[in-house]
RNA sequence: GGUGUCGUAGCUCAGUCGGUAGAGCAAUGGACUGAAAAUCCAUGUGUCACUGGUUCAAAUCCAGUCGACACCA
């Protein structure tokens, strides 16, 4: 059996379980837990974010769980690299490590790498917004056309952060963008299993509804109104929040902001989905299926 | 019980002079390398309540039935 350690990933669309699931596997593994939600990072979004609660946090050791302030920039490469970091020590103690979320994009760059791309400035990335703002997206693709051609052919040339975002590592490297993507899997000192949850399209949706309404008598409109002179903040651009916004703007019903909520809840888990379903590794349960995915990751070390 | 209005996509509704139908929302599929709960692309959904009649042709006109609503009793 090959010796390296297992990191054992527990995904899936939002609100179909995987909490209720990591935490039981990690009892029964007596291992610890790693956040793969990149809104769950920031400690002052609790309800809206569906944290695990309390008792949960007792009874499993979690990290990147409220480590950052929401008015802290984050991006998916330090994740990668703060998750490298940690990774060998809580190796040392346990063979198995759990990572769980709905973070398509972090876990991938835990289990495959990312390349080494400069961060973006705040001054260059203004700068490009400015130009978005004032010219329009045909400016970006212009620009995009004079620094990396070969990169309009493949990049979605109607989304503004790809073009903005390729031409900043143009910009700030002075070359190409798609000559410095190497899309290639870095090498891992550990194994990965990736567990994916699911249930049926009604069902989760169902769930979906039931979880809002939750959040809402759990205060999540009281939660809101103190990030009022925040909302700018990209960690306030996140579902919940920013129909509430909507609200205390006056611009909509709270009955009406609520609806929107479950909507753009429901369209989130759809996108969760769309990008799991073309990863080949992962292998799919419902959330009740705990006896057969600790089987797995039993067998698996 | 009577009179009137209405019944078209999952929902709200449009449909002109009869030529078998289309908007919004919802939904569905997809993309994705430092904003990712973000951002972007694409796509329909039909016993036109039912039964009959008129007509070359009915969502459309006529009759009846059923249902909803309003008013009258």
């Amino acid at each position: 059996m090959d010796s390296k350690p297992l990191l054992v990933v527990i995904t899936g669309p939002t609100a179909v379980g995987k909490t209720a699931v990591s935490i039981a596997l990690a009892k029964a593994l007596d291992t610890v837990i790693l956040s793969a939600d990149s809104r769950q990072f920031y400690a002052e979004l609790n309800i809206g974010t569906a944290k695990p609660d309390a008792a949960q946090f007792s009874e499993v050791q979690h990290y990147f769980v409220g480590q950052l302030s929401i008015h802290d920039y984050y991006n998916v490469a330090r994740y990668e690299a703060d998750v490298l970091q940690l990774l060998p020590s809580l190796f040392e103690k346990h063979p198995v490590v759990l990572m769980v979320g709905g973070s398509g994009l972090y876990i991938d760059a835990v289990c495959r790498g990312i390349d080494d791309f400069p961060d973006p400035t705040p001054e260059l990335r203004n700068y490009l917004k400015g130009i978005l703002a004032d010219e329009g997206i045909s400016k970006l693709q212009d620009l995009l056309q004079q620094h990396d051609p070969a990169h309009m052919l493949e990049v979605d040339i109607a989304n503004p952060k790809r073009l903005l975002r390729a031409l900043e590592v143009c910009m700030t490297t002075g070359k190409p963008y798609s000559e410095q993507r190497m899309n290639q899997s870095k090498a891992r000192d550990f194994r990965v299993v990736k567990i994916g949850l699911n249930l049926p399209r009604a069902e989760l949706f169902a769930r979906i509804g039931q979880r809002v309404d939750q959040m809402m008598v759990a205060g999540l409109l009281e939660e809101t109104k103190q990030f009022i002179p925040l909302r700018h903040l990209n960690a306030l651009n996140t579902v919940g929040y920013k129909e509430l916004f909507t609200y205390l703007d006056g611009e909509v019903s709270l009955e009406r902001a609520v609806e929107n909520i479950k909507t753009n809840t429901r369209r989130y888990a759809k996108r969760q989905l769309t990008w799991f379903k073309r990863d080949m590794e992962m292998k799919w349960f419902e959330p009740h299926q705990t006896a057969e995915i600790l089987d797995l990751c039993i067998q698996d070390y």
